[in-house]
DNA sequence: TTTGTATGGTTGCTTCTGCAATGATTGGTT
DNA sequence: AACCAATCATTGCAGAAGCAACCATACAAA
């Protein structure tokens, strides 16, 4: 235990699932409410087509920091909803390009809405300042894990 | 999007999953280099434990934070590793009393230095003051969320 | 005593995740 | 051309989580 008395096990519970568990359940719930039959991991690989439509499966494993297995299943989801497609690039044919169907497209205005929405109830209990800090420090942390989880 | 320019949906990106994740998944390959052959999960049950021995279900449920069908196939498998030992109150035989066998007592050292050593790896990046202030929003913000849910 | 209700746990079904191992394709090297 | 290594993706296996539905037991009310 050290002198600053932050009690890192507690930390850990908390860091290490309690609240992406809670905010997710919460978003999901959200979802079903508004007939949204997409998950919130679904919509993390969605968030990012929407900027950027068109990649690997590979592109989104880095972005979404999930790994390759992952993403076949969640894309193999995605597609079975008939909210992306998959076609082999012509060039190169170990690739896979995954593109936003009209149904996929579609949903961004909504979902985001509700994501946004749903953060901010979460997040409402922070300040402004806090909420900035929050986003900074918690940058920093993931930065670092990541690169100590490359070794 | 709001005047003061955070962007939540990437925060909830990185709250939602990216973070818990990563800690995981380090703490978890931790545990497999000394050879211990237990989840992050498994092991915030046994931490509780740890602190209180012979408790239930339900309580279990209540302090990590999991459904009750997470908990109890959280501890089918502690009890197939001979972690734990599940039986019925003999005053009310709905209740399954759960208590540590000396294997899981054994763990506690080992694991609590491996947890504070990987949080203390993570959160290096960020200074007492930060982490402390870390803290206190988290939970804040962990309660928050967790009444929202309880409607 | 019977009926109803609340509580503690379990099971079924689906999604997501991790690691390890494997397939498929490409591109460089000899 | 043949081989090797690297890259992209998939499959197998197992742990974890959510919701819904269900079983078992306890307890209170009628």
């Amino acid at each position: 235990m050290n002198v600053f008395a932050i009690d890192t096990q507690a930390l850990f519970a908390l860091l290490s699932g309690k609240i992406s568990t809670a905010i997710n359940r919460k978003l999901y719930r959200n979802f079903r409410k508004m007939n949204i039959d997409i998950t919130p991991e679904q919509w993390t690989v969605l968030y990012y087509l929407w900027s950027k439509d068109g990649v690997t499966q590979q592109e989104l494993c880095n972005t979404t920091f999930k790994d390759k297995p992952s993403m076949t299943r969640l894309i193999d989801n995605l597609e079975k909803q008939g909210l992306v497609t998959r076609s082999s690039d012509a060039k190169d044919r170990r690739i896979n390009i995954i593109r936003l169907t009209e149904k996929g497209s579609g949903l961004e205005e909504v979902t985001q809405a509700l994501v946004v929405s749903t953060m901010e109830e979460a997040l409402s209990v922070l300040s402004p300042q806090e909420l900035a800090a929050a986003g900074t420090m918690l940058n920093k942390v993931f930065y670092n894990i990541k690169n100590s989880l490359a070794d």
